[in-house]
RNA sequence: GGAGGGGUGGCAGAGUGGCUGAAUGCACCGGUCUUGAAAACCGGAGAGCCGCAAGGUUCCGGGGGUUCGAAUCCCUCCCCCUCCGCCA
């Protein structure tokens, strides 16, 4: 969420970064309200300062046992509370509308993001590895699951839906082990702190990051619980610490694997054939905590943990930063990292790195101690450190062998029982 | 799911209608003392909102109510603990 107070006196700034992105929200129309909440908020203080003086009044006369006086005191206070009651309620009105407003509004692109007008004005920023020449025609992953049975997309359709594939046999424990491959790195290597967090979470949590109000239709929701299925790890992971002052001194790291759910809702339709695009997949994420100073250079960093996953699995990867246009709803700065998968011949996003900013933070309220001991907000970022699903397509289409066999990366054998191909 | 107990500042823990935004202890920050440190002593220190400021206002799990006035009384929801039941 925006900084109200930011908006008041950077209106015009404000729309020109909203315009960049493609947004729209009636700037001027939560301006007027704010205006008002603040005069109506004045009026009731001031009588809640009268109010206070006279009961603490009406408290000596008691005392001193002038009971007529005390009573017309009181029949006074009693008009003064009904109006106190009135513009309470008025106040409590404009709170709602203004959150009615500014929680549908995204966060602002940060200074060093690319203006754009589309994911075609995303620049590359650098590459790794470069496009495998094969000698015989290449499979689509899809098809290499089929024969050698690591993913029954069928049964998985009967038993939930499609979008919901089941793994088996090598195919189960590549998951496995690509998982743990992946939370050993970055607490061994990088320094985090793995969690096991909650699937589903609540309406708080999930405004807190940002998917609620606006992206309700985006999840599965169970009503009888009021609990939301997670989108992300993002969400639970982040949430640890909403509402909450933490120390900050060193940048908060934590990790965690968690299946992810989606709807899709806008995407019916698309991707519908193998693992592109799921109902149901599984991610590693990491989540970063750190002071405004800090944020912009542990972007830096945390992209180069994300990457140095694929690095390690030998694949081909291209870094591309989002323009202002395709950034996400609460990100101020993103870089997203893509596998190329020679089979079905396209770039596929495996992870999303993003800086925050303050955003969730003001939203969350998760706060730390500035060198004051004043609170301030945090700043959060997050980045997939990575998606399963893709990268699973990736690697058995870049590792595919002429007799059908799939050879796994070094780094992966001895989380597959030595097993150096599948197949 | 049933019965009982409880949710107060970073932590522990007082407080049962007004002088309590909240005693006390611990932790924390500053100072005195000390060669330095510890101890002792003195002082400081919650958060949000409104306000240029002075200052005001709100907050004792959440919401609602009673009252001139609520941490304190009533209702309701949530969470935690103990016991019983069920159970991976």
């Amino acid at each position: 969420m925006l900084d109200i107070k930011f908006i008041r006196e950077n209106a015009d700034v404000v729309k020109q970064a909203l315009a960049n992105r493609n947004a729209e929200a009636d700037i001027d129309g939560l301006l007027e309200l704010d205006h008002l909440r603040r005069a109506v908020i004045t009026e009731a203080e001031g009588l809640k300062t009268e109010r206070n003086a006279a009961s603490k009044a009406i408290g000596g006369l008691m005392k001193e046992g002038k009971k007529d006086e005390a009573e017309a005191s009181k029949e006074n206070v009693r008009i003064i509370g009904d109006r106190i009651a009135v513009l309470d309620e008025q106040v409590r009105e404009l709170d709602e509308k203004i959150s009615n407003i500014i929680l549908y509004i995204p966060n602002l692109p940060s200074a060093t993001t690319p203006v754009g007008s589309s994911e075609e004005d995303n620049p590359v920023l650098r590459s790794f590895g470069e496009k495998k020449e094969f000698s015989f025609e290449v499979k689509p992953h899809w098809d290499i699951c089929e024969e050698l049975k690591l993913v029954d997309f069928e049964r998985g359709a009967k038993i939930t839906g499609s979008g919901f594939p089941v793994y088996t046999g090598q195919g189960a424990k590549l998951q496995r082990s690509l998982i743990s491959f992946m939370l050993d790195l970055h607490t061994t290597e990088h320094g985090y702190t793995e969690v096991e967090p909650p699937f589903v979470c609540n309406a708080d949590s999930m405004t807190g990051t940002g998917q609620l109000p606006k992206f309700s239709e985006d999840m599965y929701y169970t009503p009888s619980d009021e609990l939301y299925l997670i989108p992300t790890a993002e969400v639970p992971v982040t949430n640890l610490y909403r509402e909450e002052i933490i120390d900050v001194e060193k940048p908060v790291k934590l990790t965690a694997y968690t299946p992810c759910f989606r709807r899709e809702a806008g995407a019916a339709g698309r991707d519908t054939r193998g693992l592109l695009r799921l109902h149901q997949f599984d991610k590693v994420e990491m989540v970063n905590f750190v002071t405004p100073e800090q944020s912009a250079a542990q972007h830096e960093i945390l992209i180069a943990e994300a990457e140095k996953v694929l690095q390690l699995l030998g694949l081909h990867y291209r870094v591309i930063e989002l323009c202002t246009a395709d950034l996400g709803f609460s990100a101020a700065k993103c870089y997203d990292i893509e596998l190329w998968a020679p089979g079905v011949e396209r770039w596929l996003e495996v992870s999303s790195v993003s800086n925050f900013g303050d955003y969730q933070a003001r939203r969350a309220r998760i706060r730390c101690r500035d060198e004051n001991g004043k609170p301030q907000f945090v700043h959060t970022l997050n980045g997939s450190g990575v998606a399963l699903p893709r990268l699973v397509v990736a690697l058995i289409e870049s590792y595919q062998n002429a007799d059908g066999t799939v050879t796994l990366p070094e780094v992966l054998r001895p989380y597959m029982g030595g097993l150096e191909k599948l197949g």
